[in-house]
DNA sequence: TTAAATAGTACTGGATTGGTACCATTATAA
DNA sequence: TTATAATGGTACCAATCCAGTACTATTTAA
């Protein structure tokens, strides 16, 4: 059902659980886990991706955990998904284009890849406080005022 | 990875092989199946889930087969995904709202909403015939001279 | 030196997915 | 009226993926 998956979804909510508090603080996987209601070993995993992965420092030893690399508003949704889940790629030609069997006859390349770039943008655009910050009314990304925004 | 299922990848590669013949003409699964260089029973069982969803109309019998119910610019991409894979719900509470055991501590509902619901607008703004006819520049989703659209 | 933390990696059970098989039903046409 | 070509429905299977766990090594504060 292009569903997130279990690992990005608890992915955004640990992240904008930092993103929520002051930018240098840190958080630990336990600390986390408790607030937020997820399993430990979980949380423990996707905080190790998220440190690999650039949008987490760590600081090991006792009294150590984790702090945001940026603010929040400079992560964006897409970002995070790509750390997590790997480049999107609704399907095999987006990803590793010629390794498709279907390419030599399918048509739908050029389309799947715009479509994929639109998604993608899309995700772009939202940042990490448009996500928690302002809930409502205050456009977060095209709100309820509809403002007008450049496509492709 | 966020990616197309197979049923779905395949799914949009058949009902473009009928939007690019003439409206009411006839395919069987057969014909379908050699003609895209896809797995019979695959495309069997995709025809039978596209027929009872309503997109195409099917004709039993010898020289049976299947045939477009709309025009391709008339079915646009997130029906075909809706059809084939249900609701589009990246997440749990997009999709049952009050299932998912964190709904009372998570703050991301209502960001998922909005992301829920701007991938599907992109998604629904695309039609079968822009997917096939014609290929470059001249605008299927907001092309190369980057028109205006109206998002939320 | 102890305890609290992350780093790395390997494992497991269950769900999902890609693909197949089979039999019933329908309709054409010889 | 019978053979044949088609869809309808359902059940099945193997392989992969995913959520979650476990364990050991390393680092650092007190």
């Amino acid at each position: 059902m292009i569903r997130m998956s279990k690992e990005t979804d608890y992915g955004i909510i640990l992240l904008a659980h930092f993103s929520q508090h002051r930018k240098g603080r840190k958080h630990s996987a336990r600390e986390l886990a408790l607030d937020n209601g997820l399993p430990l070993p979980m949380v423990r995993k996707i905080l190790k991706i998220l440190a690999r992965e650039g949008l987490l420092a760590s600081h090991r030893g006792a009294k150590g955990g984790y702090s945001l690399m940026r603010r929040g508003q400079r992560i964006s949704v897409a970002e995070i998904i790509r750390a997590l889940e790997g480049p999107l790629a609704m399907t095999e030609c987006v990803e590793a284009p010629g390794d498709c069997r279907l390419e030599p006859t399918c048509q739908m390349k050029t389309a799947w890849q715009r479509i994929n770039d639109t998604v993608l943008q899309t995700l772009s655009r939202m940042t990490l406080s448009d996500l928690t910050d302002p809930p409502p009314e205050t456009v977060p990304f095209g709100g309820s005022e509809s403002r007008l925004v450049r496509i492709q």
